[in-house]
DNA sequence: CGTAGAGTTGACTTTTGTCAAAATCCGTGG
DNA sequence: CCACGGATTTTGACAAAAGTCAACTCTACG
């Protein structure tokens, strides 16, 4: 894949077209970025909304909390996604949080700035939109899975459209390392059903595990489980 | 509430505030309103995308399809609401149908004519992000609900939404009316529990029936099944 | 070693969906 | 005004899916 400078890949990241459109001015932004440690929270769902992030480098699960011990991953993020955008509209705070799932690189941009920048920036703008309008239909379509698929489709399903986003490894692992855990929170169920499905799965072949990784087989009976979705 | 000539209130309508801001020329898009029956479909997913919608007047359906007997409902719209703004974003089909829920009036709006106007209409352009930002919470919520909420929680969450969306009729029903079907499309469930589930509600004084309208008594009882929500 | 934490499994319960039958409502034509 | 047919509503019995709880195993790591 084509990369640029950033280390993202240009198609997707808009950090990208900012700067390479002269839109923002790159160099100050760049200074913004820091690291984030795996497992560390870069804001928390409730907190104030003080700036928009674009993920540079690494992955991110955004996720809701439910009660203490259960949660809903809404959306995984790598390299070149915006992070806290669900921060503009008229609340004051992130309906989210945003939680590194491996040592990742972000950069900050005050919300103050990103909303002039928004304001003088036509094309910008224009694409944000479209962005928010790709991930409603997503997120309605994530929905629509959640109320009407069983869980071992909804797993299968998570495991294609992970393998899509993120790609595989040299040894044809998905290039995501998330833990049983997210992965009942991501496609909405427990722990031990995860399990007892990802188990299913292994035996008819559709897919293999070697440690916490997971490799696709057989992708025609994945979607069979996922249907139409 | 405050109406305009258009019979929307002004808060909502992104029609409203397209003319009363000169935004765009009034007369011709009035001129281009219709009538659309009780049940008719104003667009179906999957066909193509030829323009955006305003209603001017009545409630609507936002549904995708599941299977042939299953639907999720994903949006309940009323006045001054807009409708086929999903069609936007780089596909060219409609990802989602619409359906009058009551014999209703919409404004159409081509789709060309649409984007030069966003090309042209900064501000416009800036409430249009703004509102997906603000749709893409609510079905981020909803999908959280769906994945951890029992059936229960998930109807008392509906029929709150609903009542706060569409207000209450003089008689104090929720001033909308929603088949048992819809509600359990709307709710992601079947027609059979919609119904042993608003028994239960109204046996614990929850709620009262009459015929298809629904009042609520005790919304403070409906909270605690939808938590915190 | 010993302990904490995650991984694994089994037994059991609860929730919800499915199917089919019975009851009720409603418009139509006799 | 009444009987009829069809649709919708209501109920019950049952099955399937998924969640819960508790125990047990394994591993990493001090």
């Amino acid at each position: 894949m084509k990369r640029n400078k950033h280390g993202c890949d240009l198609k997707s990241c808009f950090l990208c077209r900012l700067c390479s459109k002269d839109w923002l001015p790159a160099i100050d932004v760049h200074r913004q970025s820091f690291h984030v440690n795996k497992g560390e929270i870069l804001f928390t769902e409730g907190s104030e909304v003080t700036g928009i992030y674009f993920i540079y480098k690494g992955t991110f699960k955004v996720h809701k909390k439910w009660t203490d011990d259960k949660e809903m991953i809404v959306r995984l993020a790598k390299n070149g996604a915006i992070l806290g955008h669900r921060g503009l509209g008229n609340d004051i705070y992130y309906p989210v949080s945003a939680t590194a799932l491996e040592p990742s690189e972000v950069c900050f941009i005050d919300l103050g700035f990103f909303q002039s920048t928004l304001k003088v920036n036509y094309q910008f703008l224009y694409e944000l939109m479209m962005f928010f309008a790709g991930e409603l239909k997503e997120s309605e379509k994530k929905m629509r899975n959640l109320a009407h698929m069983p869980v071992k489709g909804r797993i299968a399903q998570a495991l294609l459209s992970m393998s899509a986003k993120f790609g595989t490894t040299a040894e044809g692992f998905i290039d995501i390392t998330l833990s049983r855990q997210d992965l009942a929170s991501y496609t909405g169920t427990t722990y031990e059903t995860v399990f007892r499905i990802m188990n299913e799965l292994v035996l008819e072949g559709s897919i293999a595990l070697s440690g916490k990784n997971i490799s696709i087989l057989n992708a025609d009976k994945l979607h069979e489980h996922a249907g139409s979705s």
